[in-house]
DNA sequence: CTTGATTCCATTGACGCCCATAGAGGCCCA
DNA sequence: TGGGCCTCTATGGGCGTCAATGGAATCAAG
């Protein structure tokens, strides 16, 4: 498997460490990136984080706003300057920035959420409540998946 | 046979775990996936799983929204992020993991539930409740339908 | 010399792998 | 066609390995 996939949550030691679940290190093993891309999640209280794949999607994504653009500035803003690359120490430990932590709320523990090509940083209650709301809201929106479904119906 | 047929039930042990039916590890095995895919269902108290099929198809839903996109975030955290790759032992069992049991309810036993490219996993006693529920439905259905009927089983 | 960071080592518990057993069903042969 | 053998599946449990975590040791600076 060379995606993120599926949740964990681990514990930050007293140093501030947490370890990144080993699933997740095999893939970014695979991946090529040296260290851990972090950027903070547009519209979350979470961190998008992954390797080569994630930033070219990043590229791509700034790829489709005229270069100079008040849009392209904006992302780029956030998308790159906001970004963050951790080091992965030996154990496949990482240590968060304060800048991180503060924007997604994490103190003593982190959730760590696949999403394929990458995954996420929570605060494990906050995702709690952020899954609950995707569920409810995915419930409305499935009619838009067509016949097909999204591996639930009868 | 390259689907997933008919309907077996087989018991936790004292580890948590669970024979896959021969019969779905035959499948598995020529699918050529590494483990289980495993996604809660949206709207029942069951885990849908298989292979590499199943996960095509959840990956064919994703790639109808735009990376970074609400409707994408909300889909990927559902879809990938409850979802587990279990592996599989030497002996075809599985160990399902507190998440997915308590989502279907299951402690004692599974029913296995073969559903063509993929496969549902139910508490026993919620399945024979909801298979009635169906059959019922499909009776229903079936009287509008007319005199022909909609070839369900005995 | 003190502070912060990085690597190294130790502990604990979960999980994967291996071997053992029993029971059901299929197959062969008389 | 009946009986017995044999294979295979489901299940139990012991043991080794690895991941997560904690803390000490080492290193780099200021």
């Amino acid at each position: 498997m060379d995606e993120f996939v599926s949740t964990f949550t681990n514990r930050l030691d007293s140093k501030g460490r947490v370890s990144i679940p080993a699933s997740f290190r095999a893939v970014l093993a695979r991946d090529g990136f040296d260290g851990l891309y972090c950027c903070p999640s547009l519209d979350q209280a979470s961190v998008d984080a992954g390797g080569s794949r994630l930033v070219g999607q990043i590229k791509d994504t700034l790829g489709q706003f005229e270069p100079f653009s008040d849009d392209h500035e904006l992302l780029s803003t956030t998308l790159i300057g906001e970004s963050e690359v951790l080091r992965i120490d030996t154990e496949g430990r990482i240590a968060l920035t304060d800048t991180l932590k503060a924007h997604a709320g994490i103190t003593g523990a982190v959730t760590f959420v696949g999403q394929g090509y990458k995954f996420q940083l929570w605060e494990p209650e906050r995702f709690v409540a952020y899954r609950d709301a995707a569920k409810a809201r995915l419930r409305d929106i499935r009619g838009r998946l067509g016949a097909r479904g999204a591996g639930g119906a009868a």
